[in-house]
DNA sequence: CGCAGTCTTGAGACAGATCAACTCACGTGG
DNA sequence: CCACGTGAGTTGATCTGTCTCAAGACTGCG
């Protein structure tokens, strides 16, 4: 898409620029919003340093990112357990999953801070949000895709809400694999093979289920034909409209 | 807040002023935006008709809604569940409350449509969303205010998606009972009493639980001393902090 | 007062969690 | 290049919480 002789930092900026509206791509906001932007790399595995003090906006530039949600370590979480046992350790939600292209908006702490962690390599340009609105609110086409983006994620997260609402865990994993195939190489149907960047954890952890029953349910699906795997992260699918349907969409 | 002298629908439209970050309250723009809001009214248990080609926004001037995602009738849905039972009704997952002040967005269905329904009479102004922002986006603080409340709704709803992904039926439902005290009385600790708008199969398909296991779990934080129930709806809550506990926030 | 629908309570079934081995992939260092 | 070790992934046995199905009791309406 973009070029590859510059530095990846300029590189960045230019996807960045790519992804505003079409009016505003080369205008004077567009280096106002890249001036206040800072670039950032972050190596697998690494998180976006938190802070608690201010909204932030983040342009996923390269790479694999994980939203997550780190549950506080239960304060006092017993004393109400009269009864149960509870998991000392703190459970961490992984809310979402972001691709190159996509926005996030990180809100500053309140419930258990939210962060950004790396799955591979990635390079993203972080704002804070009371800038970039500053900016972007001079530009009305600007500030309505913000506005939609904002929106879209919205509607996301209710799509998941429902499915961990209401789904078996074999349409959990059915969805997440055709929304897997869907982002990694635009299949919508027939067959296609992609390597997921995320672990066994993190996909439980997104799904609101088990390692172990992930693991199940790709065994199941590797049972009927629905899938092959090869390693740990190369998947196959053949028949996605099966799964597709499988997953109750 | 606002006088009772005049018609209703001026009523709603003085609310809905109010609503609006204070520099805009008085201006013209808040003319221009209630000239095309429109103002409905609905009993209880009305539907707000849908609107398949539009989004909208929604105000609510006063009164109780829900809003509900009508899965479709599972089209196709049984070609996969091989050795399942599924339930043939369309389950409703009930996505938020609303009380009077919220703007709620109701995108244009996609997948399964959204619904506005009414828990008691209930007053709204209706605003179809591109018309609303193409006059919001002349004044900042108007769009600023209204990308934060979506935002808002995005961190609610990533917050109710962590809830129904690892929380018990216990934490939820105390979860559930502290946030309705603090909406219909602003209690945060302490004792308090309230009726419950909604019955207890709203309560369970906003929580992703059966009516069933709502009412069991009433029944422990009864035996407990943590609440007590009056009728169906009347609650009254003795130790709201030890609950917001028992909720694990 | 009586009916209809909501809520409650109980007994049993089942999906998924938990606990515990075991296997395998993949990067490391000899 | 291959042996090795570590952590990820798989698989199995059991256990628990929640759903299901089925009566029954109550609320609140006509």
């Amino acid at each position: 898409m973009a070029s590859a002789a510059l530095t990846p930092e300029l590189d960045s900026m230019a996807l960045f620029r790519a992804a505003l509206p079409e009016c505003a791509r080369d205008a004077v906001i567009a280096d106002r919003l890249c001036a206040i932007g800072q670039y950032r790399r972050l190596a697998a595995g690494d998180a976006l340093p938190g802070n608690p003090r201010e909204d932030r906006l983040v342009f996923i530039a390269s790479g694999v990112t994980k939203l997550v949600a780190q549950l506080p370590p239960a304060p006092g979480d017993d004393a109400q357990n009269a009864g149960h046992k509870t998991k000392v350790l703190c459970k961490n939600q992984v809310l979402a999953f972001h691709f190159p292209g996509d926005i996030v908006s990180v809100l500053r702490k309140e419930d258990g801070d939210l962060r950004i962690v790396a799955l591979k390599d990635t390079q993203l340009i972080v704002f804070f949000a009371d800038q970039f609105l500053d900016i972007a609110q001079d530009n009305p086409a600007v500030i309505r895709s913000t506005l939609a983006s904002s929106i879209q994620a919205l509607h996301a997260s209710r799509t998941r809400m429902m499915q961990l609402g209401h789904k078996s865990a074999g349409h959990r994993i059915a969805e997440f694999l055709t929304s897997m195939a869907q982002r990694l190489c635009g299949c919508t149907k027939g067959r296609c093979e992609f390597v997921l960047p995320m672990s066994r954890r993190d996909i439980a952890d997104s799904l609101g289920l088990t390692i172990e029953t992930v693991s199940r349910q790709f065994a199941e699906l590797r049972e009927i034909g629905l899938i092959e795997t090869q390693g740990r992260s190369i998947v196959r699918v053949n028949q996605l409209d099966t799964l597709a349907r499988r997953g109750g969409v």
